[in-house]
DNA sequence: CGCTGACCCTGACGGC
DNA sequence: TGCCGTCAGGGTCAGC
């Protein structure tokens, strides 16, 4: 389910009704995800208060006076506001009961996502070896172009590496390639500057797109379905192996890269 | 260090 | 209707 977009908007989603709230009670059902879930979960974050839920790639970061709480949505997380009466349904594996009578609800079915604790000042190796933020100052093609001389590796892993840049999925990594022309299974060493300026800029307007349609879902957030609202976004080409591309009308190609899935024009990517 | 492939887990879907 | 293989938007890790 979440890429960046959606990570983002969960944070802007809960944010406004976590903030300022004290944790009267925290229920773990289930403990196995991606790493355990801390035993001592429950006695570190009750009485607790969150100063502010903050993003870091697809991390999101609920942050207390004692340390930080710290929730990965994996591949099929998601993370509601609902109300305390609300009975959990399959796969609701945590609650964290705030003061002002709501509940935020960790729903997780595969449970490849993670809910950890870090001491104040702690940093955690996972947070520790991540590349610039997508949508930051930082990022740019003449970044990506220094940083991809000498590689063999298909640009599409490289621009999903969160070594090299953070937040960019399967989803808009096809994306972003149509639009700056580029074939997903090139060397990404032998990509040129100029390439690489459209492509940073490309990616940087796709997720910037759908953040603002995952927006449109913010306001039934509570006690809603928590559908993201960009999946009515019309995608160009992910998801559309076999149909017409959308610029010329040649049939859109598959290949598989580092185990994912890549669809792409041959006419338009190069 | 860079790259590849196996693996973690459940659920949805298509073919037979 | 039911069984089975395949695939899914995340990431880590071992091994070469």
């Amino acid at each position: 389910m979440p890429e960046l977009p959606e990570v983002e908007t969960t944070r802007r989603g809960v944010s406004p009704h976590c903030e300022g709230q004290r944790v009267t009670a925290v229920e773990v059902r289930d403990h196995r995800l991606r790493w355990p879930v801390p035993d001592q979960l429950p006695a570190l974050l009750v009485g607790q208060v969150f100063q502010s839920v903050e993003r870091r790639a697809k991390y999101l970061l609920f942050r207390t006076s004692a340390g930080t709480l710290l929730v990965h949505l994996g591949m099929s997380g998601s993370l509601r506001l609902v109300s305390q009466e609300e009975p959990p349904r399959r796969h609701d594996h945590i609650d964290i009961l705030l003061k002002n009578g709501l509940c935020l609800r960790y729903h997780d079915p595969r449970r490849f996502g993670c809910c950890l604790w870090l001491e104040k000042g702690e940093l955690h190796p996972l947070l520790g070896k991540l590349g610039p933020e997508p949508l930051s100052a930082g990022f740019d093609g003449d970044y990506l172009y220094r940083c991809s001389r000498g590689r063999k590796g298909p640009i599409k892993n490289f621009i999903m590496d969160a070594k090299v840049v953070v937040g960019v999925g399967n989803i808009y990594a096809n994306e972003a390639l149509f639009l700056a022309g580029i074939r997903p299974d090139r060397a990404s060493g032998r990509i040129s500057r100029a390439r690489y300026d459209d492509l940073a800029s490309q990616i940087k307007q796709v997720l910037t797109t759908a953040i603002s349609n995952g927006g449109t879902t913010l306001r039934d957030f509570v006690g809603g379905d928590g559908k993201p609202g960009y999946f009515a976004q019309k995608l160009l080409v992910y998801g559309r192996k076999g149909e017409p591309c959308k610029q010329c009308g040649h049939t859109l190609r598959e290949a598989r890269l580092g185990q994912r899935s890549s669809v792409y024009c041959v006419t338009c990517q190069r």
